[in-house]
DNA sequence: ACAGTTTCCCGTAAATGC
DNA sequence: TGCATTTACGGGAAACTG
């Protein structure tokens, strides 16, 4: 017996990172409703029926064949394994009365749950109970609610080895911005990032409220690169995190021009915008940052569209583009012209002659334009960019730098950072 | 017993119009996995119990309480009623074998099914099964399939009486233009459509697909009103259906910069597109229209800002819109400058001090542009636009007019129809 | 391999619960 | 009443299945 109880430790010790994929970037995260895996179960070397559970803090339900009976492998080191797939959960809304909630002061997104595997073992007469568990993971109902459960499940593993703690939230520690780093740095995309320290000290606080709110705006920041300018990303295009005075130190000594990508810092939803050199009348060197463009728009056109087309209208209607190097010097088409929407082809007509006739319509194109004032239709823009810009580097003025001296040429450092890593 | 057979005969008598809403506007039309809900059930002044059911032809199974207590209810007859709520139909995807369909030969979205309600009664001793069914439904597993199967819904409908002929497709009837423009007078948008007659010769043919291609187009039009453009249509801006020797005959006596805005005929998916007049150098008289503008473009953008927006570039980069009046004389800005987007206020920062800082960022806006040739930078125009105006002259000599003499305003006459029927 | 059909599941909107 | 959470389902894409 005592055999048994020290092979069923190790055997049952559970693996750290992968787990219950639904999305496969976020481990420990269930959605109501959507299937997840238990893969690759390694065992004791005996025929077992296994049993998936969840605990009973709230009233889930694990819907499809939830045991199994695990079969010899020809796997890696010759262990049994059992694989459980097309499990969905579902709260078990009773009639009327059964609150949900098992621990009302947690939100659902900090409310941690096991998944167990138990199974019995008859050996010389004798019933064994065994019993493991997942990493504690979140449940979640709707996808927005991703951001919140991902951080919850990151907090943890980064402050805690305890496999089981599921009361972690209720006086959750305080990290420390190194930590964090690390813990992002477990995501692809995040190795990247190299967040400005200071970024580090919205961490500081308690927790909850302002730590999530800056996770959400990196998590959607991390989305909005995987999801619309990976590309650009892995190219080294995209400037990133960087503070205003790093920026206008970079450009200052720059031709007008000269432009580089960065993320918006002002919202919650992340955007991307870029910023450019220009002199003005008097020959005096300014910077100009468009309104950072979101998802929303980035689904419809491409960042690389937006940038190639995008024009400066002066009072006359003309258009000019104030963009021309991409930081140091690359010149725009040269970066960004391969990523432009090709010509759409002419599409074929309904009826069946449509080898003949030319489509007879004008093309269009989006483009997006800064109107200055004073033009002379619907121009939207109520205050010159002049007045603007003075604003901004009033602005800048009131938040002294924090720049650190030696990281001299974080562009070019990070661009041979991507083409070691290809993640994608 | 014939008391009983006779009033059942009368109380079972199904309804034409309102089954099993899914989408209110498409009656029966189910999806798997989506609620639908009758009610209102006329019966019988006796405590029954009815029964959900559906023919097994497919293998479907009904989920949610498809047994009902009936109640006497204060309705409008006194009759008894019972409402079935939360049913949702799912296939029964036997293990391996059983093949789905009944009847290979048909398409899913011509494959009728019939729900039935059954009830037993015991009436001095005797046992009677009562039962009643639905009008032919059709149960589709992807929003997708909607339009053919509401024009299979439709076209049954059309051309039969009969209540339960779920064969009607093997060898389907055909129908006449005039058949169907009554079938689309059933819907409230297709009412103000006014098909012209020459999309009837379409309908003309043996059945199926030609049939359904031409449904095609027209539901995503009527969904493409009903989603984006209603408040224009309503308002009587729209031409709509209009031939293009109609359009040339309309427009040709205005001044340059009329514009009138009509549906394209030319791509399945169906879009919305302007044209306009202008002279060219020479002081001809020409016509001019852009690309039509399709659902996904008008997600981002609301059509009246398209039409605010637009603009030709022309060599220099000088941008000029080319639509001043819709047709026949309203100013562009009194017609639509109420639909368009208000400029949007500043959003507050994300730190806390929102109030004192004012966002640096430059404000944007897309625009529709059709750039001309020999533009400086990235065009995307190969052809010029006088020869993109000579080939659709060409193309309209090459199709004979086929206008009614009597119909001389029709623009006139659909707006007041439209005053004459809010529906929306 | 392929096309018709279904499943999967995000993301917006609405409903629901507390 | 308001907010937190769940449900509903359209729509795009992947998976399925003869």
């Amino acid at each position: 017996v005592d055999l048994f109880r020290n092979l069923m430790k190790s055997a049952f010790v559970v693996e750290r990172q992968p787990c219950m994929p639904m999305h496969p970037d976020r481990p420990l995260v269930i959605k109501t409703g959507v299937q997840f895996t238990k893969s690759e179960f390694p065992e004791l070397n005996y025929q077992l029926k296994i049993k998936v559970c969840i605990d009973k803090s709230r009233k889930f339900n694990i819907l499809g064949t939830n045991t199994k009976v695990m079969n010899m492998e020809e796997s890696n080191n010759g262990s049994l394994s059992a694989e459980f797939k097309h499990l969905t959960l579902r709260e078990q809304r009773c009639g009327n009365g059964g609150r949900t909630n098992s621990d009302a002061s947690l939100i659902v997104t900090e409310e941690l749950h096991l998944i167990t595997f138990e199974t019995e073992v008859y050996h010389q007469g004798l019933k064994i109970d065994l019993e493991t568990h997942s990493l504690p993971v979140v449940v979640i109902s709707n996808i927005c609610q991703m951001p919140n459960a991902w951080a919850s499940i990151l907090w943890y593993n980064m402050l805690t080895n305890h496999p089981k703690n599921v009361n972690f939230y209720t006086k959750p520690p305080v990290g420390t911005w190194d930590q964090v780093a690390e813990v992002l740095s477990w995501q692809a995309v995040c190795k990247l990032l190299r967040l400005p320290d200071h970024l580090g000290q919205v961490l500081q606080g308690k927790h909850g409220w302002q730590r999530l709110l800056l996770w959400v705006w990196l998590d959607n920041i991390i989305d909005l690169v995987k999801k619309y300018i990976l590309a650009l990303w892995n190219e080294g295009y995209i400037m990133g995190f960087i503070s205003k005075e790093r920026e206008r130190a970079l450009l200052n000594p720059k031709p007008p021009g000269t432009f580089l990508l960065r993320f918006s810092e002002s919202s919650k939803e992340g955007g991307i915008t870029f910023t450019w050199v220009e002199k003005d009348i008097s020959g005096k060197t300014q910077m100009q940052s468009v309104e950072p463009y979101t998802k929303q728009q980035l689904n419809n056109m491409s960042f690389a569209d937006i940038i190639m087309g995008y024009k400066i209208m002066d009072a006359t209607n003309i258009l000019v583009s104030p963009l021309v190097y991409l930081y140091p010097d690359i010149p725009k088409d040269e970066a960004f012209g391969k990523y432009c929407r090709p010509e759409a082809a002419p599409e074929p007509e309904m009826g069946g002659d449509s080898t003949s006739t030319i489509q007879p319509y004008l093309k269009t194109k989006f483009i997006c334009v800064t109107p200055t004032n004073s033009g002379n239709t619907s121009d939207l823009f109520p205050m010159s960019p002049r007045t603007l810009d003075s604003l901004m580097h009033n602005e800048v003025e009131a938040n002294p730098s924090h720049l650190e001296a030696g990281n001299t040429d974080w562009f070019e450092e990070r661009k041979r950072g991507v083409e070691r890593n290809s993640y994608y």
